[in-house]
DNA sequence: AATATTGATAGGATTTTCTTATCATGCTTA
DNA sequence: TAAGCATGATAAGAAAATCCTATCAATATT
């Protein structure tokens, strides 16, 4: 079997032309540089160097065998080097999957943010439900998740990243005559517009109404936070929106906003990742990012 | 120090993604493929694989070293096979000293036939007196040298080619009345013009009319055969010309060649090489090749 | 909860590689 | 020409690296 070893000592020895010389080249015996000389000679089946008193030559195929070892061993310094220039945080790729309730509010300005603080970092996004996204975490698919918490863990890493209230958005007419703040047995449920399956905002609103009976349900089975919101404004129904949607649906929609009244029912969302991912820097920082963000996002809803 | 049985092993893990198979693959037992990818992670200072229960992934330097690691893995491989390739007789370059009372009537038919041979050769020349080729071929820069025997052989190796016979040539008149075949003692030193110093025809011409004294010499330096021929023809002298010269050169000039009376002068062309080269094979083919060519070559002249 | 998988760890055997000492050869020099 | 020198090969034993078997710890599965 081929080694580097015996590379390293061929190529000390294509240099000194001297085996004496070339072992100290290497800081090795001359003895033991020969023996790995004449084990490569062998193995290729070969004479690499022409031994004679008048020094040490190369052979064609020496000469030859030189020069792929140079590339060789040039190639191996690259790789060594590469991989020990220590990636600071958030630099190259990274995959991150955020849930479709959140992604189109968060994705605009966190990405943008990480991209100015952030240079040398690669992004990709994947947006999908929280099951799908866990499972692409889980075979290696993703290196993080944004998703609505708890998350089964199952070698799972989660930090909590903020705290995301659910107002109820409604058509801004004269129909709809509530208090404000609301309060959770005031909806009525068979007015509740709900997502499709699957997503966590549609289970986490009928927890939020589950004071009421479920069986009047009805689902139109929206695929995102603007269809439904679309529906709203026509006045099909209401809806749980979270607050980190407000500013940009609102401006969409001709919709009504109401609180609830304390305490204000809200989703945690969080950051997850393989508990084996040895990037424990880089989930860090993608955290404050996201903190930071999500809290700008809300801040501005509010002004 | 990164070895290729760690990149070995390394590739293997990363093809299948599981200790267990990837030391299958490598025929070693799991403990050993997870030490040689331990210390390679050690010896780089990163993670390269994410060991989790749902499977091994590579992480992104992983990544990166793989692909790094493929290409050397290819290169090596590359080394091996090409360096294997048992090159056949005469392939690949040659470099052939050669004296200058030889080159200009042997090279021209040599190297065609050499190339239609052997046509993956690679002929280099070198066209110079007899101490700088052997000096040259002691020093590596050349692989045979043909030159006229005898040479003091200090780890050479020779092979007799083939004798080429001495001729007197004079200029073409009524002048030189002279018996054929000549006898040596009938040369006049005064007339006899030589090449300059360090080519061996010089000193052989001198050897074969050593009779004579050697006081009236009159040697005008000629660099060539051609040069001392042109003389000759000019009616400045005579000189040795050896058979071999003699198609291309009587074809040039207008001289008259003489034989010497038997025993016949001649010198002894011979085939050099270090001893220590392992390149056995080639020097045989390429005695025989330059036998042959002298044979036509001599053979064409007297017809 | 019991069982099966999977990678890490431990201890000792095996193989590779190394060093020192010495040899053989050919060159240099007295 | 013989003694000394330089150089790469060889030998023998020490050091190291690598490997294997057995076992553990943590998970995943039943």
């Amino acid at each position: 079997m081929l080694t580097l070893r015996q590379m390293r000592y061929f190529e000390a020895l294509a240099s000194a032309r001297h085996f004496g010389k070339a072992a100290e080249l290497v800081h090795v015996s001359q003895p033991a540089l020969s023996a790995q000389i004449m084990e490569m000679e062998n193995h290729l089946g070969v004479k690499l160097v022409e031994r004679s008193r008048s020094g040490v030559f190369l052979t064609r195929k020496g000469e030859e065998v030189l020069a792929r070892t140079r590339t060789i061993l040039a190639d191996v310094d690259m790789l060594e080097q590469s991989a020990r220039a220590s990636s600071g945080t958030l630099e190259g790729r990274i995959r991150i999957g955020v849930i479709p309730t959140l992604a189109p509010y968060l994705v605009p300005r966190l990405v943008p943010h990480l991209r100015r603080v952030y240079p040398a970092i690669e992004i990709e996004l994947k947006e999908s439900v929280t099951s799908r996204l866990v499972a692409d975490l889980g075979e290696g698919l993703l290196d993080a998740v944004v998703a609505a918490l708890p998350i089964e863990t199952d070698g799972l890493s989660t930090k909590p990243l903020f705290s995301d209230r659910f107002y109820m958005a409604m058509a801004d007419d004269e129909r709809n005559i509530l208090m404000s703040p609301l309060t959770e047995d005031q909806v009525d449920v068979e007015q509740l517009l709900l997502l499709e399956e699957g997503h966590c905002l549609r289970d986490q609103a009928l927890a939020v109404c589950s004071t009421a009976g479920k069986r009047r349900l009805v689902s139109f089975g929206a695929t995102s936070m603007t269809t439904l919101l679309q529906m709203v404004a026509n006045g099909m129904g209401m809806t749980l929106i979270p607050e980190i949607a407000i500013a940009t649906e609102a401006a969409r929609n001709s919709i009504r906003i109401v609180p609830f009244a304390a305490p204000e029912p809200a989703r945690e969302i969080g950051l997850v990742w393989r508990r084996s991912s040895p990037r424990e820097r880089d989930m860090e920082a993608l955290a404050t990012a996201i903190s930071d963000c999500a809290d700008d996002i809300i801040r501005a809803a509010a002004a």
